[in-house]
DNA sequence: TCTGGGGTCCTAGGACCC
DNA sequence: TCTGGGGTCCTAGGACCC
């Protein structure tokens, strides 16, 4: 058995633990830069507000008073995050942390009875210990499992923990799950699902193998087997990342080059940051730009470069090197840039870097490595003190726009002792 | 005026090989 | 007019997730 636990309206609730006077309240956290809806709270969910929806249409609302916006405060959802990540982790032997505000616990070889008392002692203590109130799902696959999390979370009577344990549950839970609610159909497959007249997880599930197979290919297979309480989602989540990305959109457009260089030098240090904390080289650097899509007016041009690099590295020189060479082969001047960003890829374990045998300047790689281990000491603070002169003067994510920022309630002392 | 960021996996098709 | 067949590997783009 796999048991889901779902963080409902996360971030939302992030906020409402230092901000109880926002409980009852219709709530939304916004993207970056306030650009658009990214969480809701239950009561603006009532409103009709969807996810996604771009702020400046609902900023009235907040004008009046009837919606309060929060801009979005990573480091204290992570930090929340972790805290309940740690107590789930310790009721159970296994966890899969699937995203920053669900897991997977694995429950095989327990008894339903046991299951049960895990989980509702686990709603009760994530709620008391941290403030976050969670829903599980409790289902023989994982795809299961998130359609029982659906129904904890919708209807009270659950008290937080839905079980589809029995084939007679299974089905009754299929039949009242919309198509485009289930795990892996997305808003491209759900269309043409319907049209193929499945409007049910439970149509879906009881399609032929073959016409399954044959319509939708691998992916559809493994939703099918899943619905079909068989295993066919693999086990493990790879403990490192592949690939590594940082981007953001600009506040305003801009054509700039020396501006968007020194962005993309921003994006690409903090990428090398990224590697070095996890231990990983990148054997490939990419860069790209976008201008603004929903402009029409302007003419659009989203360009990508990649640039390979003869020996990985994750030291902010030569990433950034690497970074701009591409820029330099996209860049025009021409239009109108929104957003940029980096992307570094081929990651290797750093201390098991292939070094070439000729024409390699030790000394240089060495010198590096042992900036970047000064840098990352000085920075490690979260202020960028120490940078390349080919950064701008602040931090990659200064200049965007969050104009309804909740304090670093839960981390904020942390760093006022590492300054120090 | 104003529309996020960061990942993974899969597939089709091209390049290349014999 | 007519131009093999069958593999593998890589990559870009598209789908999905939160």
């Amino acid at each position: 058995m796999y048991a889901l636990v779902d963080c409902n309206n996360f971030f939302v609730s992030c906020e409402r633990v230092f901000r109880p006077g926002l409980e009852g309240k219709a709530v939304v956290v916004l993207s970056n830069n306030d650009g658009c809806v990214v969480a809701r709270s239950n009561e603006s969910k009532a409103m009709g507000i969807k996810m996604g929806t771009p702020f400046y249409q609902i900023r009235d609302m907040v004008r009046s008073g009837v919606l309060i916006a929060c801009s979005s405060n990573y480091t204290l959802y992570g930090d929340l995050s972790s805290r309940v990540m740690s107590i789930l982790a310790d009721a159970v032997p296994k966890i899969e942390i699937y995203s920053v505000d669900e897991a997977f616990l694995c429950m095989s070889g327990m008894e339903m009875d046991r299951i049960a008392v895990i989980c509702r002692d686990l709603v009760s203590r994530v709620k008391k210990w941290v403030g976050i109130p969670v829903s599980i799902g409790v289902a023989p696959t994982k795809t299961l499992a998130k359609v029982a999390s659906h129904f904890a979370k919708r209807y009270p009577g659950y008290r937080g923990v839905c079980y589809v344990d029995t084939d007679e549950k299974r089905l009754k839970a299929l039949s009242l799950t919309p198509i485009s609610d289930v795990w892996g159909i997305g808003r491209k497959l759900s269309p043409r699902m319907e049209r193929q007249g499945i409007r049910t997880a439970l149509d879906f599930a009881e399609r032929p193998f073959d016409w399954v197979k044959r319509e939708y290919m691998l992916s559809g297979v493994r939703t099918w087997t899943e619905l079909n309480g068989r295993i066919g989602v693999g086990e493990e989540l790879p403990e490192k990342r592949k690939s590594i990305c940082t981007s953001r959109s600009f506040a305003e457009m801009t054509s700039d080059a020396a501006e968007i260089a020194s962005r993309v030098s921003d994006f690409a240090a903090k990428c090398a940051q990224k590697l070095r904390q996890e231990h990983s080289a990148a054997g490939k650097v990419s860069v790209f730009l976008y201008t603004n899509r929903f402009r029409d007016d302007l003419p659009q041009y989203s360009p990508c470069a990649s640039v390979v690099l003869p020996v990985a590295a994750n030291s902010a020189q030569e990433i950034v090197s690497a970074a701009r060479r591409g820029l330099d082969t996209i860049f025009r001047p021409e239009y109108m840039y929104k957003k940029a960003g980096v992307i570094v890829d081929d990651l290797v374990d750093s201390d098991s870097v292939q070094i070439p045998i000729f024409d390699y300047d030790m000394d240089l790689r060495r010198r590096q490595d042992r900036i970047s281990e000064v840098m990352d000491k000085v920075n490690s603070s979260g202020r960028n003190l120490v940078r390349l002169a080919a950064q701008r003067s602040g931090d990659y994510t200064d200049g965007i726009r969050c104009d309804y920022r909740s304090r670093r309630y839960s981390t904020a002392l942390d760093e006022i002792i590492e300054v120090k």
